[in-house]
DNA sequence: CGAATACATGAACACACGCTCATATATTTG
DNA sequence: CAAATATATGAGCGTGTGTTCATGTATTCG
């Protein structure tokens, strides 16, 4: 874990130990654990939420294997070119991918691995769980 | 990864391969990828809608240290009992937590350590990137 | 029993989100 | 240059989301 990352995380152990909330809860103030700041909290929920959708996960898929234009995502996913381009418009606003322009056409790609990383492990979570 | 797991990624390459989409995009489909399925993708976005709230990252900020019942974590949250069940509700829709009631109190839980390591990984990769 | 406590839930309201449609910009092509 | 192509973007509309407030239910306590 980088220093940053641990910055991040300052006052929000995530220790996964069971230890139990014996004392009444009103009695006195052991462990009085902070949650994540206000801040960090909502720039992990701004990340969340740009995956949060089944139209910008597609593209996501579609943009793991190559790098590809606007028109071929927009065909592919069967949706019109103007509503991929404000998809894309939110995908670059998070920082998931980055474009080049060639010509008319501009090629969008993933940002980088980390994306990637995360689709396939909820991949493997929401495959396990459930249904 | 599971068997279960393939199979969500039917149709969906995820290699990072970087090849160029080198032929015309009209001239014939060499390379046609398919997206991911809606369904799945329908279902992966709901799983990260359940994540993308600042007051419920809080909360399992929170539950990733220790179990800890309603009102405790309405109080460390600055937030009103009512308003955190509604969110206890989608965080258990959503499989995140789990729950035990001892007596009037009703103790909440993450449902398992997924949530905790994807929790983690996001945690790095914001600190790692940009601000 | 009745009062208090802990939690859940429905209604309502303000706000954000995703798409469509019209339009704008940039580039290529004839 | 004008027309066509590829993309971007603003307005608007329908829909979903998060909070508050009022109310309901279950449990404990006196």
């Amino acid at each position: 874990m980088t220093d940053k990352a641990k910055k991040l995380q300052v006052n929000t152990p995530l220790a996964t130990n069971e230890l139990l909330c014996e004392l009444h809860h009103h009695d006195q103030e052991t462990e009085q654990m902070e949650p994540l700041a206000l801040r960090d909290a909502q720039r992990m929920a701004e990340f969340f939420t740009a995956l949060a959708d089944p139209t910008r996960l597609r593209l996501i898929s579609l943009l793991a294997a190559k790098r590809c234009c606007v028109c071929d995502l927009a065909e592919k996913v069967g949706m019109t070119d103007s509503a991929i381009s404000h998809q894309l418009r939110t995908l670059r606003a998070a920082r998931l991918v980055s474009y080049e322009k060639e010509g008319r056409q501009v090629f969008y790609q993933l940002h980088d691995h980390h994306v990637v990383e995360l689709y396939r492990t909820v991949s493997e979570h929401l495959a396990e769980k459930h249904s």
